[in-house]
DNA sequence: AGGGATATTGTAAGCGCTTACATTTCAATT
DNA sequence: AATTGAAATGTAAGCGCTTACAATATCCCT
């Protein structure tokens, strides 16, 4: 189907063996300014482009790391995807994305289909999967990375920062503003640690705070906009209504928020809203969104070098834990109808 | 380095030829139910994963298509790509994404390395590159499909909307409603086709009120949040101080707005604001921005099967032509100090 | 000028798979 | 039971490249 010149074709034109070209290509020091000159001239007349697959074939090595995430919908890991490329690029290898639409049957299908691209490394998000899989790695000796989570003892080393942590700090801030009708509106948790390290922050919160997690009104909805304010229109009918609604993303605190602007409540004089992630979107909304800022770009950047590292074998990959910040902003506010001390 | 179980293992351990395998996993219904148990239970057992390079090289033939944006930063053709890659999937192929962040070298650069990757089809945005490129995915026979723009006699067929004409509709709305002191800022036009046809649309729609296209005030900025919050921040010191500012995209838009709120601007009572794309975002800020809905899912969708198509050699492609819709929402207005009719 | 070390180039054996073609198997028919 | 043709399986030739090893050219000494 594809005539593409070849190799061979090179070779023939240039009047020199195959080796020599693949060398002019791949070594070109090793190669006189003279034949190198004339191969090139020749590549170039031609048009020729190498076929990568035979070359994967014959070296075995592809200079390219797959990453597999949830979605590519919405920003939650365009930026630190982005910056991984980026540094991915600047080290020489390409980057190629698949999408798992948080489905773990997808992801695993995903990664398979990676590895036999001769993907010579992986970065996934989260720790959450079949055990299997961690061992079909391991026997394909294909090197991963877990990012978005931090986790010491994993299967896989991880580059993030605690969920947990970070959404138990945010919780305790909202309890320390007299907060105590609280609900939560959670990604959905099968197969996503994020999410349910998330929910777990905020139920420690409660019970450091004397206050029965059990209590938590808790909704688990897909990270979309739409469920988000889904979720915020039924938690609203409940009795008593939720003074504070914890989202477990920016996508759905956006949602939440929109729906509390269409059913005529202001926020946070009636209800507060909290985010998480603080994208880009976190501060366009009115108000701005209280959230975790969490260091995508650094993030995405380490997890190259990280992954490199680990590829080129310098390695066998250590877990580095970031850090994360609050950032409170004006969706969080006192608790409605509150005497001011 | 890879130890991974070939072929040639599972032949041996299932007590049949190569052959046989190749064709137990290929064409499953041209082998006795026997054989194939006997095949599978040892392709499990040795936990065997096709090598695709070599599955490549000898079949010629990847089921992998190529998709090359110009950013993953925002969420610009995140939905459209999503749409794409459904169907894509239900075609029984697999999406490979790449991007070029806007620069048409390093567009280049990934379209050799998809092909080269052995990329049965490439989807495109836009049409405006190096005629080169053009010719050398023709010599590659790797068929290509331009999307995001509709183009009619482009050097490959294309699917999508005509960015001009759907800006000039805006703009037309913008200038019944009074406007007269108009100022634009739009994305980078090098390289960048379906920025250069808004543009257009907007002077169009100038000239065909009476007025000069020159006046126009124009600030061209990379479509990022904090560039059109800069541009739109320059804007508002021109004297006369513009009544409307259109946007080349709603990202552009959300920074303007944001900023109009920075400087204590109401919109649209002081300054209207348009977009273009309706992401969500259009109608998370608030006002609500006024933009042209452009059908991303629709596109994607059929982008995929058209390319499919093309692939599989049932049509060399044509052209398809898709409407945008004008929404207008809270951020546009009547031009402030009028007198009301 | 001769000899050896070194830099350059060539030869050819795979890499793991698909597939045209050859061979074997087997059920149906006579 | 012999014959036949279709169905199942096996054989082996590549696909386009890299690279160990072999062969040759080049250079620097004495």
């Amino acid at each position: 189907m594809n005539t593409a010149p070849t190799l061979d074709d090179v070779a023939r034109v240039a009047r020199v063996s195959t080796a020599t070209v693949s060398r002019c290509l791949n070594m070109p020091e090793r190669v006189t300014d003279k034949t190198r000159a004339r191969v090139l001239s020749a590549v170039e007349a031609l048009g020729y482009t190498p076929n990568f697959a035979a070359r994967v074939m014959a070296a075995r090595r592809t200079f390219t790391i797959g990453a597999i995430i949830p979605t590519m919908e919405n920003a939650i890991f365009a930026r630190g995807l982005q910056a991984f490329q980026e540094e991915l690029h600047a080290r020489g290898y390409t980057l190629l994305v698949a999408s798992s639409a948080y489905q773990p049957e997808l992801e695993q299908e995903q990664i398979k289909a990676l590895v036999a691209r001769g993907a010579d490394g992986l970065l996934l998000i989260g720790h959450d999967r079949d055990p299997a899989i961690y061992e079909y790695l391991a026997r394909q000796r294909v090197p991963a990375l877990a990012a978005w989570s931090f986790v010491d003892d994993g299967a896989i080393p991880s580059i993030g920062f605690s969920n947990r942590d970070a959404m138990f700090e945010l919780a305790q801030d909202v309890l320390q503003s007299g907060h105590r009708e609280i609900a939560m509106i959670s990604g959905v948790i099968r197969g996503n640690d994020r999410a349910r390290a998330r929910l777990d922050g905020v139920r420690a919160a409660m019970t450091d705070h004397g206050l029965d997690p059990a209590q938590l009104t808790l909704i688990e909805t897909p990270y979309e906009i739409e469920n988000g304010a889904d979720a915020f229109a039924t938690l609203m009918e409940r009795q008593p209504r939720p003074t504070v609604v914890l989202c477990g993303n920016d996508v759905l605190a956006a949602g939440a928020l929109r729906q509390a602007h269409h059913l005529g409540l202001r926020v946070p004089q009636d209800v507060s809203i909290t985010g998480f992630d603080d994208l880009e979107l976190a501060r366009l909304v009115s108000p701005a969104l209280a959230t975790v800022h969490v260091p995508h770009r650094e993030m995405g950047r380490e997890a190259a070098r990280m992954l490199v590292d680990m590829v080129e074998g310098k390695t066998p990959g250590t877990s580095v834990r970031l850090g994360t910040t609050l950032h409170r902003r004006a969706s969080l506010g006192a608790v409605p109808g509150d005497m001011p001390h």
